[in-house]
DNA sequence: CATGAATGAGAGTTCATTCAT
DNA sequence: GATGAATGAACTCTCATTCAT
């Protein structure tokens, strides 16, 4: 789909807007990254916003495939741990669409419509997980499901939003510790009074 | 300290990053905005950055109170919720410089060092909280003070940012609504087994 | 004539044009440098051009006393060198307005005017020396007066450009070096059939 | 070497800079006398001082061959005329760069460096021809030839700045009247005793 | 008489974008 | 299908100057 130049042109912009948020990526730094001549990317994309399109169309494929093959155990540390995983891994590996959707303003809609889905899947499937856990008696009946999901995934938000932005050692913690200490000590008080 | 003619810039200003961002918040706009002559912000902020760093000095001095007269009863739930209703209330009347903390990238440094202040002391607040709240028994002394400190942190953090950066109303939550239950709800499991 | 307050602007001008020329030379730093406030160089002076103006006509009251008091002995060798340490004395002394009339094109009328007088006055008084040399029979009959005086002239005048434009080691000589070899090499070139 | 847009550019730039001076000459107004739009001298020269090097560069090309093809009779008049009229041309046509280098301040280092290479050129060429003269003893080995040196080249700069800069009647002479006059004046001196 | 605050014009420069090739 | 050259709009910032006090 993407040709070998556009493919090299959409590699460059991210990674610029990583390094310099979307407004201050000019074209000429991006030609100069991906090796090609600045109009060459007008020719393929029509304008700066249009590269922004195609990034975003990139994210919004491989968004489609974010929880594929993920089996829930029924195990509610192992499953949030899991889960939490999968999003830190996406959203890690998407950072130039996910934080450009925090950073701009929005004028471009395509991006915060796309950036939404994430955690809008994610509430999705946590909310159908946490249902059947509920039917199976496997947590409390009395659990507010809406809450908890959105504290899940508030949690990785913070988390994932922190990281990227805040170099006080103070609030600077590795996935795995996050994984096993956070999102586990959370999952287990959900189990608790079993 | 800040003259009137002052003022209204930083108003001014305040309000078109909030809308716009930093970059795309033109000096032309300002002016227009604040009614003054675009020279006056120079006059005044000797350039763009000074005017942000005027910006994030007047937020650091209102910083300094962000937990003045907050008093701790010992009540888990209740406290959470109080701290973390101080912290959104500060967010939201700051939410110009939070968000621009968020948005810019790093070159403005005083930005960066001052949006980080305020987790960082809400961290250590917390800590000292849980800690207390250990000594005194009343809650587990299994508990990792850092996990849960942590984790209180992120959630805020989360739902600040998923309030002000989305828009999809399954992602929506008003401040009552979260401090109420997502907040005591967290806090509730704290306390569980006493 | 001058008040204290016009003394110190002209003063801090004076300097700010040796160093950076004119146009370079702003009405701020004029003022930093003075110690006054910006407004007052202009209730006292009118604009920029005024105090140009009345730093030229400083310069024309004292260029008026050039050559008081100034001797000829009728020995050419002492009598040249004598008149050129004037020359270089006065110019070096008014180096902010014999530089800034040659740096600054010709907009300012004034001071082209004035800084044309030095050299003219000098032609003036070095034609009557000559002359009455000639007519003593103290130098040839054949010389070229004009030739000669002008090429006086030229000597002291690439000399002074010399030596404030130019800092490669190569052509940098001290006054008294000039004035004790060229100018004397050439005097005695004038006596020398004699 | 240099497109015909910037050959365009860089022949406004010199005009402008002979007529106003480097502060005082817009890129505005270079971009309009050169029929090319503003932006245009940014593309292809970075900024203005890009220009101004530029600019430098074509003149130190051109000063390579400054004396190229100048043939040394042993006629110290014909020579020192025939040298001066080398020198009196070269600065002429490259009026812009030499006035500039005198005006200007020493902020373009480039500038300063290449204005000042003509004389220490010249000087260097002088100095080798009055030696071999005294080795050939056609001129009197009592001679001071670093002073005789300088003062053709003060003698020819003079001229030039006075040319250059001055207007009054009294203080012109065209090139060839100062040639056969002043110069061979001056040259004949040398020889005087022979 | 000097100041502090404000101004309007214009400076150099950057940017996304277009057009001829 | 990509390039090189050129553009116009907009941006931050500086400057001499004015005005109310």
């Amino acid at each position: 789909m993407l040709t070998k130049t556009q493919f090299k042109i959409i590699e460059a912009f991210k990674r610029l807007i990583i390094e310099n948020g979307y407004s201050k990526t000019t074209t000429k730094r991006i030609a100069e990254l991906a090796g090609v001549n600045e109009s060459t990317i007008f020719k393929n994309f029509k304008d700066k916003e249009g590269l922004m399109n195609a990034a975003v169309d990139q994210f919004l494929i491989e968004a489609v495939d974010i929880t594929k093959d993920l089996e829930m155990s029924g195990d509610v540390e192992k499953d949030l741990i899991n889960l939490s995983r999968r999003y830190q891994e996406f959203v890690a590996s998407h950072q130039a669409i996910v934080l450009a959707g925090f950073r701009e303003t929005f004028e471009i809609s395509k991006l915060n419509e796309a950036v939404q889905r994430v955690p809008i899947h994610f509430k999705k499937l946590l909310i159908a997980y946490f249902e059947e856990l509920q039917s199976e008696n496997r947590i409390s009946s009395s659990i507010s499901i809406e809450s908890e999901v959105m504290n899940v995934i508030w949690l990785n938000f913070g988390y994932f939003l922190t990281k990227n932005r805040f170099q006080d050692s103070s609030l600077d913690y590795n996935l795995d510790y996050f994984l096993e200490n956070n999102i586990r000590n959370y999952a287990s008080k959900l189990t608790f009074r079993e």
